[in-house]
DNA sequence: GTGTATTTGTTCGTATGTATC
DNA sequence: CGATACATACGAACAAATACA
């Protein structure tokens, strides 16, 4: 679960969890990441700030979000990569 | 953009610019308006202040609001009309 | 080809906390 | 103090693409 009463957004709180599992290998590359939904569950958050969290991932360039297929651990920052299979 | 050293708020310019775009036939009756999150991004608002100008021009009968769909321009005066399609 | 489940995309409704004027 | 603005959050509904049986 997340802290609430803290300075941190949520959103963040999520965000960092995913990419602290991301550089300790815990998610490697072209693996797929929670879905909006299994965050939501897991983090105990809604879909919209699943979604702020995977699109400041994104915005890092540590994931790729692939429509209607899911968000994946990018490869040594690539931002517009194929996870192909 | 909008002046944010002028008397008017940010709200009313924008509902002004869009009512102004109604009249000039821009947006034409039954079509939809820009959502809110495209009014933050023309205007460089928040979506709080995209709600009030919609919300402002609601008031005024210009345009309808339908849940999850959209912000429409009303035809005639219809404040509770349906876009139907 | 059809139907279903999954997953992200989109959009509006609403609320809270903080800041500014 | 009140009006306005912004960031963030939660909720709900529907759309569209994909995957699979």
């Amino acid at each position: 679960m997340i802290d609430r009463t803290g300075p941190v957004a949520p959103y963040r709180q999520v965000s960092n969890e995913i990419a602290a599992r991301i550089g300790a290998g815990d998610l490697a590359p072209r693996q797929r990441i929670p879905t909006e939904t299994e965050l939501c569950k897991e983090f105990g958050v809604s879909r919209g700030t699943a979604r702020n969290a995977t699109a400041a991932l994104r915005d890092l360039g540590l994931v790729v979000t692939v429509p209607h297929r899911g968000t994946f651990v990018a490869q040594h920052g690539e931002q517009g990569a194929e996870p192909a299979d």
